[in-house]
DNA sequence: CACCTTACTGCAATAGAGTCGCACCTGGAA
DNA sequence: TTCCAGGTGCGACTCTATTGCAGTAAGGTG
């Protein structure tokens, strides 16, 4: 669509895109341009985990004119619907990916970097520690620390 | 000594501040009046968590003239020496504990507040993660998200 | 005990992530 | 077309953490 080349799954990516606008539409929320362009760079990088600084950028190379702040908000947004998983760590700031890409997030705490583990791998053991200590663990939102395979392969 | 009235085990804990002040020594580090009020508080508060503000807030309480870029680097020191953990996660910045109350971490993404679960419930799972990603996870040192008991309680 | 090296410290400036108030704009329903 | 509530741009601000620099003091040596 008068784009630029895009990946060859351009069209899916529009359905997904309207497909998350439109439960923001139909929860009173609207639809923007700066909304629009947001969420296609949220889809077009569901195959790894952005920042919202990254974000921002990807957004602003399309449309200079959407501040740094709609990009919070709007990820605030996407995460209120539930579209969207947060996950917060130390290293430069918060990435973000799509809840239809769930898995556990393994973090190194050398690099910072985020390696992807299956879900469900924790399933028999969140029963356990919700019966002992009453925490929920969010089975598609997992984040464990460690140290990744590069960084172990580095000494120090 | 000669303090205000502090836990019973007020020995206990001056016997593991010095214990850990000599390690520092023994690494070519000194051992002043700042790092050994930093240490103490560390260790007086050995049973829960705590973040560097507020362990900065505790510190001054007794010294009021140790900075909090003091404190700062002292963490970093006692954590590159080993003997403390920091727990980086983003609501409130970063917590800190000694290592020798190892435990894991789960943090609340709602209220951030940070529950401890037995140490060694992820080591199955641990070696499991290792065979197929390479990820090693830390095993006394694991962070996972989830919600606690008090925030599921709560409506939202 | 005096001396000397250098690790440590206080201070202040700085950086990066994220939030907020406010006035203006606009989506979309009537 | 009109209207209004939700969204936006902007900029100032908060909070956590880091860094450069000049001065201070720990602690080994003679």
């Amino acid at each position: 669509m008068a784009g630029t080349g895009r990946s060859p799954l351009a069209e899916d990516v529009e359905a997904t895109v309207e497909s998350i606008l439109s439960e923001m539409r139909a929860e009173g929320g609207r639809v923007t341009t700066g909304r629009r362009a947001i969420v296609r760079s949220l889809v077009a990088a569901s195959d790894h985990h952005v920042t919202a600084d990254d974000l921002a950028a990807r957004v602003q190379a399309d449309h200079p004119d959407v501040h740094r702040s709609t990009v919070y908000r709007t990820l605030d947004s996407l995460e209120a619907l539930g579209v969207l998983h947060r996950i917060p760590f130390g290293v430069g700031g918060a990435v973000y990916h799509l809840v239809d890409h769930a898995h556990h997030h393994l973090v190194c705490t050398r690099c910072g970097s985020v390696v992807e583990a299956p879900a469900g791998l924790f399933s028999p053991i969140a029963e356990q520690v919700e019966a002992e200590t009453g925490f929920s663990l969010d089975r598609a939102h997992v984040m464990i620390s460690g140290v990744c395979a590069a960084c172990r392969s580095t000494p120090r």
